[in-house]
DNA sequence: GGCGACAATACTGCATACCATATGGGTATC
DNA sequence: GATACCCATATGGTATGCAGTATTGTCGCC
């Protein structure tokens, strides 16, 4: 690896052109959204190592700005950023899971509140556009199915015209995107579609109550199929300290405590 | 401006050492930091510029560096990052900061939510001497007062144990800071202490409701002190727009239609 | 004398080069 | 034969250099 390059050719696969693509600002934020995808829809597994070098040569792009993504990434939770180790996608555990979903929850219902009974005829039809979408990838299509039912909040949360709680509900989406790929069932939005119609239905009318009702009843019950089953290898270690056990090895000294992760510090 | 600097000498004022201070990671972190607080007290005012050469040659780093501390600075909101025109410390608008506070409700409701009847003894004691902390520079400071109002939120947002709703109350908060510091009066933090003292109460009796109905009534308090006021220049053509009409000047096309922010869009 | 074009400048955007650090394999030693 | 040390190598961290672009000052033209 590490070949020098020949200096005549900047070694850019997409040229100088004053980008090509509709709304791109910049390179960097181009590599940021290939890798965010990739690690959404799966391509990218967690806990897959994310070498600068490697996706800077892919993508034909220097290292820096796959530097700059890594670290936007990075502070969205998507990938962890090990000092001087390296960047892997994230392996969130069940902690951050159930924080990232507690989030969520406050964000969504904000969400509902702001919308509610505010939801013009237009909008009602973009979401129900939106959710026969879900329909039709519906089962047949894994990975397009996450990322379309992430992308039905992403769309309620833009219509409240909150920038920022529009950021935030994207980012909370990812990562629970990122959450279900892990311990999520292979197809795990069966219900989910027909949850999403309600929730429009409810909005529309201007139910509040209702909304919020389903909003909370609907993560409530992502999270449920999600985290149920929790079947999972976070750590190596923990995985093999069993093995060492039933083959009557000293498995060590139960390696460090375990990130001194208690709820009420300080 | 813009020396070659003797290569042989790193031209980093702080040494090679192993991070003389306490927590910091990396050298970046540390300016992102030193940008961030410079920031919320307001030795840097909104609008200032920020040029990487400038800030990277009085922190002893290079322009990179800089560079990765004012991108992280944008995705929080507190500087801007015009493309190829340099970044500027945020000047939100009075639209923004309705949006920001709608999300900071709904974040702080979660903290109480988490928090209340749970909180030791020990917690309540941080708390109460934050508070006293915040007594002492009362009025008396105006930039710490602000900085400790904001801190004490988040010292909240840490008992929860919830590291991502951690994060996002420090950058509402954060933002929250920059606006009062915009459109807030010199001294409005006033009665916020006594505030504050009240849900400590609230949270340690466990009595959620009223801890809840505190925690609104006080952001309200915060918000209404400070947007009351809207005192403020978001934008020069804006300004002289007015001026020019006094003077018999023709205005010109009242600028590009103002940036399309309507509510319920899509 | 005011307005538009041009040139100088300053700044960011990106790439590359160098250096520090962590990891894995090899070897010497107990 | 196992363990501990050390070196090689790969990878990230940081600095610097070059090029493109927006801005500002100046000059010529209408």
């Amino acid at each position: 690896m590490r070949e020098p390059k020949n200096k005549t050719e900047p070694a850019t696969s997409a040229p100088a052109s004053p980008e090509p693509d509709g709304k791109a600002g910049s390179r960097a934020a181009l590599v940021y959204r290939a890798l965010r995808r990739a690690i959404i829809e799966q391509a990218l597994m967690p806990g897959s190592k994310l070498p600068e070098d490697a996706i800077g040569e892919r993508l034909g792009v220097s290292r820096t700005l796959v530097r700059e993504a890594l670290a936007r990434l990075a502070t969205e939770g998507l990938v962890e950023l090990r000092h001087n180790r390296g960047a892997t996608v994230a392996y969130p555990s069940l902690e951050e899971a159930r924080d990232v979903f507690a989030v969520r929850r406050a964000m969504e219902r904000l969400v509902v509140e702001e919308l509610c009974g505010r939801l013009t005829r237009a909008q009602a039809q973009t979401l129900e556009a939106h959710v026969a979408a879900e329909d039709r990838a519906q089962g047949r299509n894994g990975p397009e199915s996450i990322r379309l039912a992430g992308e039905f909040h992403l769309l309620l949360a833009a219509m409240t015209g909150n920038a920022l709680l529009e950021r935030y509900v994207n980012e909370v989406a990812s990562r629970c995107s990122l959450i279900l790929a892990i311990y999520g069932r292979p197809h795990s939005s069966e219900c989910a579609v027909n949850e999403h119609r309600e929730l429009i239905a409810a909005l529309a009318s201007g139910d509040a109550a209702r909304a919020t009702h389903l909003m909370d009843h609907h993560l409530e019950a992502v999270m449920g199929r999600a985290l149920i089953k929790a079947r999972a290898e976070p750590d190596i270690r923990d995985v093999l300290a069993a093995y060492a056990e039933t083959e009557g090895l000293e498995p060590g000294p139960a390696r460090t405590p375990p990130k001194a992760r208690s709820r009420a510090r300080t």
